[in-house]
DNA sequence: GATGAATGAGTTTTCATTCAT
DNA sequence: TATGAATGAAAACTCATTCAT
């Protein structure tokens, strides 16, 4: 886990790879997916024109590298908060930590679900969340949900499809609603529960 | 709703228009919307190059005529059938509705909802369906779910969500659920009730 | 055989074949086959970009098509001199009928055989020769250069080598030779004989 | 012919030339002339892009390096072999000179002859050998083949052609013919004589 | 209305070459 | 000397669209 020293050379690559993805990322909530070139994304990053098939194959390999990235980060703090035991009510948590990162990334979250994006590329992180929350069910202690014999594999796409497209109208529709909001009605919505009551100064405030 | 005589031109010209529209629908299911382009379209459809803009302006636009046709089947097949009143437990039909619509048009449906289509299109398919189960909504003459304070913007938003993904993942992934099977299961999971018991021999049989 | 009636259509597509297999020769002679783009070609037959490509997949491909109609004509010359009976050393027209054809199309078998053309080509165009000769060297009655026990195989290349060198020699070369003293001096190089004499008018003379 | 003393570095830098060089001729032979590039070079030889620079000019520059190593070796062996007076049949052991040699270096002889190389290349080493050939006749005290009155230069284009594409030929086709055989079948053809008989043990024997 | 040859703008993609390390 | 990231010019190639028939 220690940093690697990077040569300047390595510096110099990753900075360069950064600007591709970050100028694609752009232009693609900008102009949609499908009207923007690859011409566009070195324009935008003031690069070469070849520059960018050193780093990238086409247009969905650097978005599909900007999503991992942001998938990888909103996993990684999901993770972290929950070190020392899981609290009851789980899934709320769950939810307001996506709706927190997406808060905190809306151009990328809007490129991975919203119209400008890519299908194909929704449809991966859609199947990445199914796995990563069919991997959290697994892992959970008591079962949930199974009260009304609903087989696993729909009730993830039932709430995989409610979360995307939750978030994605929250992130195209002018609207007011805090993440600890959003994450409560959709609590509410899907689990017929209140969400846990905010207690006291805490490190999940928004 | 008389069916109007055609002169044998408008029939030509409607079958050329089908043949098209087939054509196109097949076309992206098999290569993807992007990969698929007029010519391919014309080319499968057996008509010359120009045939296509007496018909229509662009790829998007045959789709969307393929969609919209589609969608307002289901919606009249809908609103045959409650004619006469409404049932308790009325969403359980309507989502029964979508379920067997898809399944006598598997192909358009996932070209309408699935990887292969448009994120643009399955965007405005979404957008058609929340202005339509808000309508209905509004027409309802006891409230849901609203026990829980939650806006109805939102719990359109989860509810069709739940749907295009439920709807997706039957028609993608290899299962044997019934249309009634998954209806039954998407309203337990949104309601969190039993669907109504199947009694006797009914026109709703799948 | 006969003329088949061509629409006009037909006659304009034959047309913009011929104007672009014209071009890219012209072009190969001048700047050298590597040199050659298809947009040199497109715009010397003063024609869209994209109709090369309607007619031909590539450089090569208008190119074998030009070759292909030279040696065609080559061919249907030879076996229309000789339909009432072989004169004896036969060889010797052979050779003739080839420098003949190759100074009425001086430009063509420059680009076939020179350096200015394809190695790939070339070799084509000398296993084309090969494959001919065999053929007619198995159609003869008396079996030629048998006396040295040399198997046939080595000896059309013998032949084609020396035939394809010499044309490119003569046609690249500033020299004042005429057809019927190459295929003399060719004759008397590999069979060591004098030519036939010539004797009164004849339609061969050149 | 004393072997220089070379210093570690140039060493060093002689062996780079050779991976160079040898990566060059291997891959023109797998791809073709003009699909190879200088990246597929310097990767296969496994130098950096910018090292190919400080050695060859381009191309054309690393491939005629490699052939003229070839030719001027196999014009070393041939003067070494006479240093002591011409046999008679001289030219059969001309023949036989190149065919061993090129047995020696199949790749190379393919690359130089072969539909995988350049024209240009190809044309070049024609010419080589030409340029030879003739001054090779004109040292030789008795003139052959003039009995026909065919001209030098005539001649030396029947001599290299056939040899040319003899070796080609020899070296494309799959076939069990020795060098010794080669050079024997040419000679006959070229000058319907038998070649020397092979007497006693030699170091011409292959 | 249907046809399909021709168009040429627009993109992708490759590659030789440079240059800072 | 060797490196390899970056460059950007140059080609190939595709495709929507037009238009004469």
């Amino acid at each position: 886990m220690d940093a690697p020293p990077l040569t300047r050379h390595q510096r110099r690559r990753l900075l360069t790879r950064q600007q591709l993805i970050q100028a694609a990322v752009d232009l693609v909530l900008e102009k949609g997916y499908e009207a923007v070139t690859i011409q566009d994304v070195t324009d935008r990053a003031d690069l070469g024109r070849g520059t960018f098939y050193i780093h990238f194959k086409d247009k969905e390999d650097v978005l599909w590298a900007a999503i991992q990235d942001g998938l990888q980060e909103t996993e990684a703090e999901a993770h972290s908060q929950f070190q020392d035991g899981l609290p009851p009510q789980i899934e709320y948590y769950g939810y307001l930590n996506i709706f927190r990162h997406a808060d905190r990334n809306r151009t990328l979250y809007r490129v991975m679900l919203g119209e400008q994006g890519s299908a194909v590329l929704t449809g991966r992180v859609q199947a990445h969340l199914a796995a990563e929350y069919e991997r959290d069910l697994a892992a959970l202690p008591q079962k949930i949900y199974t009260e009304f014999d609903v087989p696993t594999e729909i009730l993830i796409q039932v709430v995989t499809g409610s979360v995307i497209q939750l978030v994605r109208w929250w992130l195209e529709v002018h609207n007011e609603y805090t993440p600890v909001q959003m994450a409560g009605m959709l609590y509410q919505s899907l689990h017929h529960k209140k969400p846990p009551a905010r207690v006291g100064p805490s490190p999940l405030v928004d």
